[in-house]
DNA sequence: CAATTAATAT
DNA sequence: AATATTAATT
């Protein structure tokens, strides 16, 4: 179970050519493509991954050989299978008890990418619901001849060109979620970003993430000059940290069920409707069902952050 | 090496 | 304005 990572973040996902197109599946699932080898660079059907005198050395008994068909009847029951039942996270093993929740909100978490070309209000979302791909979304045109340092090749390997990170709602809830978790003393970028298990998202981001969050939660906590009555209104209440208990590490018993964490494909995707959720900064506590603090403000979560 | 913080860059 | 990056410090 649990991988590890100490490495840094790679860059595994796409790169999910056309493998073939035929439009005669109409039951396929694109998303669950993206990643995955093509067909070339997989073992053919008719080969046996064991080669027969190794299976017999070992007293294995070899494989039958597959057909096409084979794969489809199985395609099939998987797909009708998990039609019915929600995907039950997979990758929660990572804490124990941490969070065993299947979940009902299957999170889609989506980055958003600022093209680096261009300036401004340019973050492109990247529909789930299309085969579009990362790095279609950052390339502008597609040579035919990969360069020999094409992106494509090998995009985990270093691949230091990250696209700029933003923080979604979604992706703030989560953090939020993860460090009221480990309790605002234990939150350190590393275990956050474990905790977080977002694709894609690195030390780096979440560092500069939580120095952020921190100058939020500083203010908030001493408010020395009470603040004028004009940014009195975005932010109720909210006693920033644990206040109650002289502050210790409270990891255990969150106030309330975190989302089931699932892996989060990188670019996953929001319905334009995203902006929906209120991202009260509150940071030990929670506010659940009940809508606290409605700051509501259309551009990311940043409202909460910004002091006025 | 990882974390923190402040400063600075994009 | 939001994030990234860097440098100095722990």
């Amino acid at each position: 179970m649990g991988e590890e990572a100490g490495g840094d973040g790679e860059f595994d996902r796409f790169s999910a050519e056309d493998c073939d197109s035929t439009g005669e599946e109409d039951e396929r699932v694109i998303d669950w493509e993206v990643g995955l080898p093509n067909g070339e660079d997989l073992t053919p059907l008719f080969q046996a991954l064991v080669p027969p005198e190794l299976a017999s050395a070992f007293c294995v008994t070899p494989e039958l050989p597959r057909t096409a068909l084979d794969v489809h009847r199985a395609s099939q029951y998987t797909i009708s299978k998990l039609r019915r039942a929600a995907p039950s996270a997979a990758a929660t093993a990572a804490l124990g008890s941490f969070f065993p929740f299947p979940s009902e909100e299957s999170e889609t978490v989506a980055f958003e990418i600022d093209d680096p070309a261009e300036e401004g209000e340019s973050s492109v979302r990247i529909s789930r619901l299309g085969p579009v791909s990362p790095s279609a979304a950052l390339e502008e045109t597609e040579p035919s001849v990969p360069l020999p340092d094409d992106p494509r090749v090998d995009p985990s390997a270093r691949n230091p060109k990250r696209p700029r990170l933003a923080w979604t709602p979604q992706l703030h809830k989560r953090f939020i979620d993860v460090v009221a978790h480990l309790g605002v003393k234990n939150a350190v970028p590393k275990t956050i970003m474990q905790l977080m298990n977002v694709d894609g998202l690195s030390r780096e981001n979440v560092a500069s993430h939580l120095q952020k969050y921190r100058l939020y939660l500083k203010r908030m906590k001493v408010p020395e000059e009470p603040q004028s009555p004009t940014d009195h209104h975005l932010f109720p209440s909210i006693p920033p940290v644990t206040k109650s208990m002289p502050e210790q590490h409270m990891s255990t018993s969150i106030p309330y069920p975190l989302p089931a964490m699932m892996h989060v494909p990188i670019f996953g995707m929001a319905p334009p409707n995203m902006y929906a959720s209120p991202i009260g900064m509150a940071p030990g506590v929670g506010h659940q069902g009940d809508g606290a603090c409605h700051a509501l403000e259309k551009r990311h979560f940043n409202g909460a952050f910004k002091r006025d």
